[in-house]
DNA sequence: TAGAATTTGAGCAATATGGTCAAATTTAGG
DNA sequence: CCTAAATTTGACCATATTGCTCAAATTCTA
């Protein structure tokens, strides 16, 4: 497992805003030389931190072990003020509106089952929720992508 | 809508693969001129196709407006293949296997809902799937982030 | 407290960037 | 088919950035 201090944080969430981001700029950001920031980066696209170069950050490298879709039945008249709850909470990764039995679909990850039942009761406190379903990712077979869509894209299509 | 010639598309690509790719190379990716490789990523970038955030693209303003979430119950002895077959189909964007009800999780993204039941046929004619359900994703609330999770990491989980 | 690891600042050469420009080419319309 | 507009190209330039080294300073670890 990958450990994180405040300077590789600062780079890391440097990169996600925007990934062509300078060097120089991502040492101002963190507050160190010029030098300490190249090595940094070097070293977060080593451990597969980041992924394939730089977008996209494995959270599982960082600990965040489990991830969960929650299905949440919500009364429609409050609707609006759940989903800006959820969105407070940092464990939230992705929040849609769906067809189908529950009214929303929630991306959830935590450290362990502990920090996830504690999101959970978090959720469930969220006033116009009224049921959740949740079910464990247990591994993933395919992490998101979309070079095959877009080389799809050119032939098809378009 | 945004459309992307092919000049777009090998740019996208490879920003995709690396984005912190120099632009000169962008250019020799693209077989174009360094210039023209400059105005069309400058393009890109206003576009919007090119996400702030977590995900690198956005698929919705090429025209892929249908987002769905489907759950595959699986015969356990074909699961392999199965994932095997699912990771050949472009539409498919993600595969999870899962506890719960169904097997496995996969996120499928198409143009319209003819296209989407195409690739649902061609998923249900996998040899060892046994049944599949559908939940559409109507609306997006909150597009995959994670930078508030890496923000809280600093003070807690770590 | 000693030794190891990291950070810093400086300096340097090679390269990349962002910009301009005129000419060539491609695209779209009539 | 021809013209006008848009895009692309290659050349050029000044400036900024990168990747690198190195010695000194600082921080971390045992």
């Amino acid at each position: 497992m990958v450990r994180l201090d405040d300077v590789d944080l600062k780079i890391l969430l440097a990169l996600i805003r925007d990934p062509r981001i300078q060097v120089s700029e991502l040492a101002d950001e963190a507050g160190v030389a010029r030098n300490t920031a190249q090595s940094r980066l070097r070293r977060l696209q080593r451990s597969e931190v980041l992924r394939e170069g730089g977008r996209d950050i494995d959270l599982g490298v960082l600990g965040y072990d489990v991830l969960a879709f929650v299905t949440l039945e919500v009364n429609h008249r409050e609707l609006d003020a759940v989903i800006t709850a959820l969105r407070q909470i940092p464990n939230v990764l992705e929040i849609h509106e769906t067809s189908g039995r529950g009214d929303v679909w929630v991306r959830l990850i935590a450290t362990d089952t502990h920090q996830l039942q504690s999101v959970l009761r978090q959720i469930l406190r969220i006033k116009g929720v009224t049921r959740s379903e949740t079910t464990f990712a247990l591994h993933s077979h395919l992490a998101y992508r979309t070079a095959p869509l877009l080389e799809h894209y050119a032939e098809h299509d378009h």
